[in-house]
DNA sequence: CGGAATCCAAAGCGATACTG
DNA sequence: CAGTATCGCTTTGGATTCCG
């Protein structure tokens, strides 16, 4: 049963794993949204489109492909008119929340 | 003896403490350079510049500026011909490891 | 050596209008 | 309702040159 130990290297992959996790967190909007998704569960696009004020539906479709892209999100259809979109965060999405607390925790100590 | 616990939830603040942290760690080079920083200490803006393979020397010193602006870095000016200036991390700055250390980890449960 | 200044191309994103 | 299409502005950062 070994474990590798996760220690700071450098890395010349063209994409080193610390790099991914940032660009998905990093893109405007993305946390906000993985944000209302650890807390709300469940929200339909034009619940996001309301709560992000903001947010144009250009961007907000473009970010939840991406997350959808990278598994951090699911994306639910309901074939019925009118149309009707669920997300909800995956597990692996939801191992963000661990992240996001460390961000916030780092950033109240910034002045 | 009170801890405020850090709760995940909606921040309307013009810049909320997870986004300043991203704000930081996501600029383009960024979290490169403190890698650097937390791998070999301290390190002048030549080595940084031939260490980052592609960066620019107007961006290198635009990053560094803003990581010393936050507290990030510190900068020391060695009064020499030629000059000689040398970047380390702070207290702060090399908390950020951790932070690092959790993103790395999460990408590396990406595909 | 450690930058600053300039110029420019590319990307990012908002506003808006439209569609199945 | 849940997007897509188009347009144009703004930001970002790379390449390069120059300076104290």
């Amino acid at each position: 049963m070994e474990e590798t130990k996760i220690i700071l290297e450098r890395s010349d992959d063209e994409q080193c794993p610390i790099e991914k996790s940032l660009t998905i967190i990093s893109a405007k909007w993305s946390f906000l949204i993985i944000r209302e998704l650890l807390i709300d569960g469940t929200l339909r696009f034009g619940d996001l489109l309301k709560g992000l004020e903001g947010i144009s539906p250009k961007t907000l479709s473009l970010r939840l492909r991406e997350l959808e892209e990278n598994k951090i999100i699911t994306r639910t259809v309901y074939p019925e008119i009118p149309p009707k979109v669920e997300y909800s965060l995956t597990e692996k999405g939801k191992q963000l929340e661990g992240i996001l607390l460390e961000l916030k925790r780092f950033g109240l100590t910034l002045e």
